[in-house]
DNA sequence: GACAATGTTACAGT
DNA sequence: CACTGTAACATTGT
């Protein structure tokens, strides 16, 4: 599931709990003849690879590119995670209940019981007799590994482009991207990992209704005024995050299985055919397919420009 | 049972 | 070459 948000929710759950701890051993359960040619550990041929590099090193920090998670190790080689839709990390006791079978949490509550914690398809075994596990229900996940200094040319990190939370991400730079896509809609713009990193369907469409944006309309027709708004709701929506709580609409899970909570509201996502939630407008939320995604929107504040 | 689902990519078609 | 739409990955919740 995870966006920017709940990317960076689970990077400062990983820099709380593995850092400083050793790779004792690898396991996985990923196999798929689809990706025999790739460096992915999908790949058997190319997770054997991967145990040799990162077996017997140690975990110095975790940080985040994109969607992706990266694990730098103390020879400053990485491994790079993206979750995809349903992938989420965990750290815990882990045991296989047998020798080629499914590995399941000593732990009571949300690790063992909750059935999107128990998907597990990696596991790590570390330094302090812990795991940090990566449970996929639908295996979209990908997992490689980058030599040190291969970050910079890495073809997993080359397409993705400036993160929205930066310093750097700014009005002009913004109005650049859209007017490189003059005839895209604006949705897609946002999509565009290789535009715009770390924003996904929810937050497109939280931005999009807080700025009155329809999502499509064309980059070339958005207003001055508008892409500064547009902007201001990316980095809010964004930095609203996600905190410790209960939604039970969210797939999500912290590093330790438990739910989490938007503390920035779902205003419109998935709310087709309610009332619009924004203050005294009489709209109801409809949603359409932009770029083969659903769009959720309100038709009566966020028009089309033209 | 039908349907949609937070991401991305490969591929076919225009 | 650029863009668009669809299927695919697998399993859940509604």
């Amino acid at each position: 599931m995870p966006e920017l948000p709940e990317v960076q929710t689970t990077v400062k759950g990983l820099n709380e709990t593995v850092v400083g701890l050793k790779i004792e051993t690898v396991w996985t359960d990923y196999k798929s003849e689809a990706y025999e040619d790739k460096d992915e550990i999908k790949n058997p041929s190319y997770f054997g690879f991967f145990k040799r590099m990162v077996i017997g090193r140690t975990i110095k920090k975790a940080d985040r590119i994109g969607k992706n998670v990266l694990l730098r190790l103390n020879d400053n080689s990485t491994i790079l995670i993206h979750m995809k839709m349903t992938g989420h990390l965990l750290y815990g006791v882990y045991k296989q209940k047998t020798k080629t079978g499914v590995w399941v949490s000593d732990n009571k509550g949300p690790l063992r019981d909750d059935s999107f914690n128990r998907y597990i398809h990696l596991v790590f075994s570390l330094s302090n007799g812990k795991q940090l596990v990566l449970s996929d229900m639908r295996t979209f996940a990908k997992v490689t590994f980058i030599p040190k200094e291969g970050t910079a040319t890495s073809k997993h990190l080359s397409e993705i482009a400036i993160d929205p939370l930066s310093p750097l991400f700014i009005l002009d730079l913004f109005s650049h991207i859209l007017d490189a896509k003059p005839e895209t809609k604006v949705k897609q713009i946002l999509l565009d990992q290789s535009l715009v990193s770390g924003i996904g369907n929810i937050y497109a469409d939280e931005s999009l209704f807080r700025s009155g944006i329809h999502p499509c309309a064309l980059a070339k027709n958005i207003s001055t005024q508008a892409r500064s708004t547009l902007l201001n709701n990316i980095k809010r929506v964004l930095a609203g995050g996600v905190d410790l709580g209960n939604d039970p609409s969210s797939d999500y899970r912290d590093i330790h299985g438990n739910r989490a909570l938007f503390k920035e509201e779902r205003l419109v996502y998935r709310k087709k055919g309610e009332i619009c939630m924004k203050p005294r407008c009489t709209g109801i939320i409809t949603s359409i397919v932009v770029g083969g995604r659903t769009s959720s929107f309100c038709p009566v504040h966020q028009k089309m420009v033209s």
